[in-house]
RNA sequence: GCAGGAAUGGCGAAAUCGGUAAACGCACUCGACUUAGAAUCGAGAAACUGGGAGUUCGACCCUCCCUUCCUGUACCA
């Protein structure tokens, strides 16, 4: 009988499904272990083999797991929001919510074929009402909640209601807008109910703001950043102008430190929390103010060397900031309007990226220095940025080298504030080497003392504060599209209106359209029935907006990240209508052990989920503040790109062998055409590209070698490689061990198939193993010494290797123990039953397979691990190599209970090194017993 | 520019502690079986760890300098 895979794969996955077999329970004697990958969102194109590999990876830790003993959960769903499916609609009129039916069946199949241990009973969808319901009930209570800083946690807004009431915000130490305005208890319940309203959203951790956006009013939309080029929109090259719009944003800031600190307390990847760590971009400075002379003005400027503030020549502004038409003298205002306008033409991220242009323009006015109450000179200049920071700078032209270059493009002073250094070349910014010169009482000092001193001083004259300030901004959460989670909001009188709990889901409306409106309003302005009515609580037409009892609803939708940020402990009670998750789910299964993905989300999904989490965490319904213990990056799978080579201007294509010298032009060919000895098919090829019908291969030894070069997998690089191929043509096993074997998990690699004929024939050996021709064959017999030892060495590398997600190497120690017991032909039960739980995280349906034919009646999912015994490994003798001056030049065995001495002894009378020393005396001999023996001489 | 990571045969890679470099697999060569191909079985060749210096009895591994590549990020004040 040999080896038919794709009947046992499919058998293996029915009977996985028929007998829910990795259903996890909510409750067990066992202890729990929750693996989760990153779900995917279901895009029309489908699996390719790069896809996998995560979750081949999380799949063998959590069957591995099972066989440890442990109540495994290890769920999967999808992240299906998304653009793809939008523009699908835009173009089509299809609705996304049928694309994306149609798209989920693919991936489900996919995923079924490769035989993932997932409980599928916990399948959770983020475009399903039933979930998303719950993204819009945690939105509720963001809105609901505040942050207190003394506390340092979110607590309700009712809290802060009664605070405001008691003694006004003086005393209120919260994460808030900076405009929010002093009040007294009194004036507080002097305030009307919409001026409370306006103050308190100042406060809400999800709140409405204007933010500056992209606005392309050709295309009705907000573009991001990278959307834009040269200032136009990338689709259709429509100006694009700086606009403010009304947008809901997420108080992550205020979570800012915690979310530095929490990674201090989890086991993730070293570069994904630098990133993270950049991204948060914590530094240490002073806020000051510095007066304008002549006008009743401060600017506030943030500085992390307020040290060199005695080198402070000029300031510069932003272009936008609110004092610049205020500041400005008649004689500069022609000049400062036309360099602001320009300015508002180019997108934030073209002004970063054009870094070498020096431009600015002098307002006419002048600071007074803090300290010395010199007069010095106010600019505006592009490379001061508005978004960070207070969009004001004090220019220290010796200490930085920005101010540096515009003070010399503009011929502004520079005067040196520090000792013994040269700065006519170029600024000095070594902190270490600091002594601060010309600077009065700070004269002398070194950096760190200077800092020290000088936020001293600042604070005393109330001239500012040292402050610690983040890069992290609060994230934009408004996107005016279709595809994704309505806001459950509707505006009375202008502010926002939560709709209450109970009467959610709020469904998505049906639209015609799903483009903007043709009046900019975002696509569900396209909806006729999407009014509150807060009488019946219930959607109903627009034509019924009273604004007495109906009010209109929020046409902005969530963005992509709404629903992931908490789906990872939805699934702990998928089903859940009443709670988002029971407390008994949620204290059962606690968090994430183990979560595998890609580092592509480093700031986004995995920062915003690390946000909601701690959020959960301080309303008490989650009971910790980080979600996922261990994290790990998977590596990419790239593609091994195939190419002819075509003889410029002839209808020629020339073996790669033959290119040498030859003018010639790469043609990328089908992955598909090309064998593992990289020949082409050069009948297919031309069946695939008609223009080379009858063009003329120049061939090698009678072959057409194609070149390789590896490339990121993608359609247009002909380079893909869909697993269904590769599960019909070698098995889903075959793929998992390929995947695995092709190396360390979280480096990128390669994909070549050829490969794949290894680990396919190692299976192949396998099944060979418990046959003998033809006929299923496991013996009684008691082990060998050999059996045993092969056996009890590969329990030990693969147990070490899954624990280290070495899974590479497990996979040649399968190869390994199958030769080798192979050659000792060995047909013991007792050997061959262990291994085959070895090996079934890996190839669990051959596994499966040959479990059942050893008389198993159930599945191979919970047999236990076998034990590791150390004395089935226990050596007598060991193979000494013998070093020469470091260098190895042959070994001689000897017992391993020898001394050092006795060691030193038998090599040294043995005749290889006696011939090898031809007589010379060693000037030393280095015994290490185990190990080797080193003559030195 | 800054930060993080990497460099080992033709290719993917392996090497708990500094101790026999290249396990395992692909590709390659030869042989067996076969009408032939595929498959299978057997045998084999290859290369001293990007370059330079140092520490050491001994360095892929530790230290310093340099080169190249990948990833992230940037007028961040």
């Amino acid at each position: 009988m040999s080896y038919h895979f794709n009947e046992i794969e499919a058998k293996w996955q029915k009977y996985w499904a028929d007998n829910q077999t990795f259903k996890a329970e909510n409750d067990s004697g066992k202890p729990k272990y929750y693996v989760l990958d990153m779900f995917p969102y279901p895009s029309g194109a489908g699996l390719h083999v790069g896809h996998p590999l995560g979750y081949i990876a999380s799949d063998i830790y959590a069957r591995y797991k099972r066989h440890k003993g442990f109540n495994v959960l290890h769920p999967q769903g999808y992240d299906s929001f998304g653009l793809p499916a939008e523009q699908y609609a835009i173009q089509t009129g299809q609705h996304p919510a049928i694309t994306t039916e149609q798209n989920i069946k693919t991936y489900r199949r996919q995923l079924d074929q490769l035989g993932f241990s997932f409980d599928w009973s916990r399948e959770v969808r983020t475009s399903d009402p039933k979930y998303y319901k719950w993204t819009q009930w945690v939105f509720i209570q963001l809105f609901n909640s505040w942050y207190n800083r003394d506390a340092d946690k979110a607590e309700a807004i009712s809290n802060l209601i009664t605070l405001f009431e008691k003694e006004g915000n003086a005393t209120v130490n919260a994460s808030a807008d900076e405009d929010v305005p002093h009040f007294t208890a009194e004036d507080w319940k002097s305030f009307s109910d919409s001026k409370k309203q306006e103050i308190l959203l100042k406060y809400r951790l999800t709140f409405l703001s204007e933010t500056e956006v992209n606005w392309c009013p050709a295309l009705g939309t907000v573009l991001a950043n990278d959307e834009i080029v040269n200032g136009v929109s990338e689709r259709g090259g429509h100006p694009v102008i700086r606009k403010k719009m009304k947008q809901w944003s997420m108080r992550i800031s205020a979570y800012a430190q915690r979310l530095l600190d929490g990674l201090e307390t989890i086991d993730w990847p070293e570069p994904l929390k630098e990133i993270q760590r950049n991204w948060i971009g914590r530094s240490e400075g002073a806020m000051v103010s510095f007066e304008v002379d002549g006008h009743d003005a401060k600017i506030d400027v943030f500085t992390t060397r307020p040290d060199t503030i005695f080198g402070a020549s000029f300031m510069t502004l932003a272009p936008e900031h609110e004092l610049v038409s205020k500041i400005t003298t008649p004689e500069q205002r022609e000049a400062v309007e036309a360099y602001v306008e320009a300015t508002a033409k180019r997108s934030e991220r073209d002004r970063m990226a054009d870094v070498k242009t020096i431009s600015g323009v002098f307002t006419g006015g002048y600071a007074l220095h803090p300290f010395s109450g010199e007069k010095i000179q106010i600019w505006i200049g592009d490379y001061v940025l508005a978004s960070y920071g207070t969009g004001a700078v004090m220019a220290v032209p010796c200490g930085d080298e920005r101010d540096y270059a515009f003070a010399k493009h503009f011929d502004i002073p520079i005067p040196n504030i520090f000792e013994g250094v040269d700065i006519s070349e170029e600024a000095f910014m070594d902190k270490e080497k600091t002594i601060i010169a010309n600077s009065d009482f700070l004269n002398g000092l070194s950096y760190k003392k200077a800092m020290k001193t000088i936020i001293y001083e600042i604070e005393k004259r109330g001239l500012g504060y040292g402050k610690v300030n983040y890069r992290l901004r609060d994230a934009v959460f408004s996107r005016q599209r279709y595809w994704g989670e309505p806001f459950p909001v509707y505006y009375e009188g202008g502010m926002p209106q939560m709709i209450d709990s109970k009467y959610l889901p709020l469904v998505l409306p049906e639209v015609e359209k799903y483009l903007p409106t043709e009046d900019g309003r975002p696509p569900l302005g396209n909806a006729e029935v999407w009014a509150w009515d807060t009488v019946s609580n219930s959607v109903v037409e627009n034509s019924k907006i009273d604004h007495e009892t109906v009010f209109p609803l929020e046409l902005n939708t969530m963005p992509g990240w709404a629903g992931s940020s908490q789906y990872f402990n939805r699934y702990m009670d998928a089903h859940n209508n009443e709670e988002i998750f029971s407390q008994e789910a949620i204290n059962y299964w606690k968090d994430v052990d183990l979560y595998i993905g890609g580092v592509e989300h480093a700031t986004g999904h995995l920062l915003y989920s690390r946000f909601w989490q701690k959020f959960m965490f301080d309303k008490g319904l989650v009971p910790k503040d980080e979600y996922a213990r261990k994290l790990i990056n998977q590596g990419m799978i790239q593609g091994t790109s195939a190419f002819v080579y075509r003889l410029n201007g002839q209808n020629k294509l020339i073996s790669k062998g033959l290119v040498n010298g030859h003018d010639v032009q790469p043609i990328h060919a089908d992955v598909s055409f090309v064998n593992a000895s990289n020949e082409l098919d050069i009948e297919s090829f031309k069946v695939w590209r008609p223009e080379f019908k009858d063009a003329e291969f120049m061939l090698e030894d009678g072959k057409y070698i194609v070149g390789r070069e590896v490339e990121k997998m993608s359609k247009s690089k002909y380079n893909v490689v869909n697993p269904d191929n590769i599960c019909k043509q070698y098995g889903a096993d075959s793929l998992r061990l390929y995947e695995m074997f092709l190396g360390p998990l979280e480096q990128s690699k390669p994909w070549n198939t050829a490969g794949i004929t290894g680990v396919h024939s190692f299976l192949k050996k396998l099944w060979k193993l418990y046959h003998e021709s033809n006929t299923f064959r496991v013996s009684d017999d008691e082990p060998t010494k050999d059996n045993l030892k092969t056996l009890h060495k590969t329990i030990k590398k693969v147990e070490e290797d899954i624990e280290n997600f070495s899974f590479n190497t497990s996979v040649s120690s399968f190869m390994i123990a199958v030769n080798e017991l192979t050659a000792q032909k060995c047909t013991s039960r007792a050997i061959l039953e262990p291994l085959l739980i070895l090996i079934s995280p890996y190839a669990p349906h051959i596994s499966e397979e040959l479990w059942s034919k050893l008389g198993h009646d159930e599945s191979i999912t919970y047999a236990r691990f076998p034990a590791f015994d150390a004395s089935q490994l226990v050596e007598s003798t060991k193979n000494y190599p013998i070093s020469f001056n470091g260098k190895m030049r042959f070994t001689i065995e000897l017992p391993l209970d020898f001394t050092k001495d006795q060691i030193e002894e038998a090599v040294m009378a043995h005749e290889k090194t006696l011939a090898q020393l031809q007589g010379r005396t060693p000037k030393k001999v280095i015994v290490v017993p185990g190990k080797i023996v080193n003559i030195v001489g």
